[in-house]
DNA sequence: CCAAAAACTTGCGTGCCCCGCATCTTTGCG
DNA sequence: CGCAAAGATGCGGGGCACGCAAGTTTTTGG
């Protein structure tokens, strides 16, 4: 990788990381696009040609986030039942990346309350639906790939892909309304198997 | 209802039909508030006063045909299975209003051409998926009255509003795709069926 | 090793948008 | 009829996204 390159993509890490800090901290319209710039290190002209807008600088490390557990689809093994892979890559997105050990948190408290009031922000909910509609067309991929449908004549690729990110959804906002005490993994499994077994009534 | 309820709503309608006619015509960054303002005969400050942006103007429709189609979850007999209830809201929710009849189209090929390229901004896609969410949430709720669940509780109800929401934007996207050879109801009850069997691969 | 080319950054200017506030008009009601 | 509540409108401010035209840095090819 040459040098270009990876300057580009430092500056836009630096950019969305700054974009989540701040939001965080002092909520979104309290924060404006030059303050992110100047954050990143970068003229506010330049935000604008990594990202078309707040919501985007902010959502892109969640988007990445979700690209990778696609990727990590297509690399499980192909003889692996599929409802065994997408378990297993859900539950393993769900661990820390990296990237979190190299931006420690100080008061975790106040940082999780900020990034629920960041998520409930209107404004941001449309991003954020956006990145995983961008990511459930890789996980259909995936998923064609897999099963060796077609993504452009069959449904059941797509029908798979826009479900799984239904119960990531839906067990996140769960476990939001519900507070710590049930685990991610536990609602995510729980949230999966009852799709694979077709949601009869309780 | 009163004099002055009613001319909010007709006010209301005739700027979301205003902005939906002149964005499918001429797109979406060709048309500015203004004209929108101008087409349904109320200054644009107004315009603001009923909705927040140019998305939601052309999303409150959807939104309404969607909040619709819970209420007619609701109203279904309590004695239906779940998956028979839905499947027939579904396919009744697909069925024109008397709307359409209010405001007929001349060409109704351009019409549908101009939908397209209109779905396919960007900019919308947010306020689309945001619509959904909120219907969502109105689904989930007929769904916990009539299981008997409880919705802060329980991840069921939401877990089959999110999945049936997945169901009809999936069957939408697939018929976009395939073109009008298909048809919606078809693609429909084949999602719902797919799901409720547990997305078996084929 | 060096110059031409391609890619990126930046400043500036423009058009649009969302919204708060004050004011004026309309509606509902006793 | 006359008053209180609700809505419409005009004005102005704060921002945002982006096109364009330099300036600057990396890449490339001889």
């Amino acid at each position: 990788m040459g040098l270009r390159e990876r300057k580009k993509a430092e500056t836009r890490a630096a950019l969305s990381w700054a974009a989540i800090r701040l939001v965080v901290e002092r909520g979104f319209d309290n924060v404006k696009v030059e303050d992110i710039a100047a954050a990143a290190g970068v003229s506010p002209r330049t935000f604008n040609n990594y990202f078309a807008g707040k919501g985007d600088a902010i959502v892109s490390r969640h988007l990445d986030r979700l690209r990778r557990a696609a990727d990590d689809l297509r690399a499980r093994p192909a003889g692996e039942p599929l409802w065994t892979a997408i378990t297993a890559v859900a539950l393993a997105q769900l661990e820390p990346g990296p990237e979190l050990a190299a931006h420690p948190v100080a008061d975790q408290e106040a940082w999780a309350a900020g990034v629920r009031t960041m998520i409930a922000e209107p404004a941001l909910q449309g991003d954020l639906l956006r990145a995983g509609a961008l990511a459930e067309a890789e996980v259909a991929a995936a998923v064609a790939g897999r099963t060796g449908t077609d993504l452009s004549k069959d449904m059941y690729p797509h029908l798979v892909a826009s479900v799984v990110m239904a119960a990531n959804n839906v067990a996140q906002a769960h476990s939001l309304r519900a507070g710590p005490h049930v685990s991610m993994p536990e609602l995510l499994t729980e949230a999966l198997a009852r799709i694979a077994a077709g949601l009869p009534p309780p």
